[in-house]
DNA sequence: TATTATATCTCGGGT
DNA sequence: ACCCGAGGTATAATA
């Protein structure tokens, strides 16, 4: 059964034609593809770059993304998210390689010369991918104890919808006193603040009422310090790793210590 | 010599412990080495993430980047950029391995069983990578061109230092007065407006005297124009493409056409 | 399709 | 080392 076949290798690619034929078959069945030879490539759409001669790592997946590494780095020197088609032919010096994206009108092309591997197969993967701790896991214990924002702190609507987009999480102050609050996982910059500014004063020129606006972040740059101030912004400083230790303890109100105790 | 060797290919991994000794061995000669298997991973550092067992491709570069890519799509599943170093050993199911990155602390561990196919070795690549077309060239452009922003306009500053950061192009207008201009070579949204209205705004902390700012884009987001409209912000639609073409021609003037008529 | 914001963003340049 | 902005950003969510 093809969806279970081994990793077809060819250690010392040699007849083009051959070759040519036995991509062109692994590419219309959705192959995983890797081949490692020297090339040059050649991009032309958004932009246009051309990259000399070098071994890289070409892979194409089975969805016809589309990749060119080079021996370091983490990025791709080229790429194609996604193909809408991959052409292979031989050509009088080796192997080219065009992937075009219709959509954007983007085009890859490889010229491949003396290929040291090529490998191909279906690999089978559907084993799940679980990412904790993103912003919106944070968004969600902040919804639920906003005593870790400010005393006397409630929310009323997480993704609150504004005109200009929406607010990470929304509520009201001891006061009475609307609260747009924005959260950030990393060092929150003077952007951050400014798009803080941008919800408070969309809330302004919504309802009329200017809301307090704070920006929470686990640090802040100067910079961000200098806009908050000069705003009339206000900041508040989490452990995020604190926070996410706790939620995976899952500590029950009540029965021991409380979420503030916890984060301090 | 080592720089040279061929691409090691092992098709049918069995010996766990030899292979183990020979990707330690690969990593120490700082080679690329391929992976393909089965595996679970497990990431802890600025977030954490869990991926089920599943086929994928594992790729350490020579400088340490560490990629491991299911069968679709543009990204690595998990990855680090640069690691401080990078674990083998065996373990009873399989192998594992540990790639750590000091400076943040973070950790990618794999867990393999069943490999499909282990390749490596030096790539030799020292290509020169040439990408035309970002936002420094059509700055560059501009610059010697301010023509196509406005008639009678000149250019005096690239990279104007503020306070806050830099502006793309600074100069005056016909009558003398001061302009800010920011660039962007995609479709400028409401943020790049933005932007520019923090330099205007800086300028005029700075100087006393409100500068006049010009986004320049191939598009424009609805939002993006009532953001200019309400800010007292101007635009200017540029084709990039064009631009691009007639550096490429470097059309001379007074020769041929002008580069407005170029740009028509 | 267009818009918006996130990302373990990465990367390069500046201070 | 931090800060800042660009990226052929990619990607997901949403209108």
């Amino acid at each position: 059964m093809a969806d279970y076949m081994e990793f077809k290798i060819i250690s010392k690619p040699n007849n083009l034609k051959e070759i040519v034929e036995e991509l062109r078959r692994a590419i219309a069945k959705q192959m995983s593809i890797i081949i490692i030879g020297k090339c040059e490539v050649y991009y032309k759409g958004r932009g246009e770059s051309k990259l000399k001669e070098g071994e890289r790592i070409i892979i194409i997946k089975q969805d016809g993304a589309f990749l060119i590494h080079r021996p370091i780095g983490y990025k791709p020197v080229n790429w194609q998210p996604d193909t809408s088609y991959i052409r292979v032919q031989h050509t009088d010096h080796g192997i080219e390689i065009i992937a075009f994206r219709k959509k954007s009108q983007e085009t890859v092309k490889v010229l491949l010369d003396s290929i040291k591997f090529i490998g191909y197969g279906k690999l089978v993967d559907t084993g799940k991918f679980v990412m904790y701790l993103d912003e919106l896991e944070i968004r969600d214990v902040l919804y639920k104890h906003p005593e870790i924002i400010e005393d006397g702190m409630r929310f009323t609507e997480k993704e609150k919808k504004l005109d200009i987009g929406s607010i990470d999480l929304f509520g009201y102050d001891r006061d009475g006193r609307p609260v747009i609050v924005e959260i950030k996982r990393v060092t929150a910059t003077r952007e951050a603040v400014h798009q803080l500014h941008r919800y408070v004063e969309a809330y302004r020129r919504k309802y009329g009422v200017k809301p307090r606006g704070i920006l929470v972040a686990p640090k802040f740059t100067a910079s961000a310090d200098e806009a908050l101030e000069r705003l009339g912004l206000k900041k508040k400083e989490i452990n995020i790793l604190k926070l996410w230790s706790m939620k995976k303890k899952s500590i029950e109100e009540g029965k021991g210590k409380s979420i503030l105790e916890f984060l301090s």
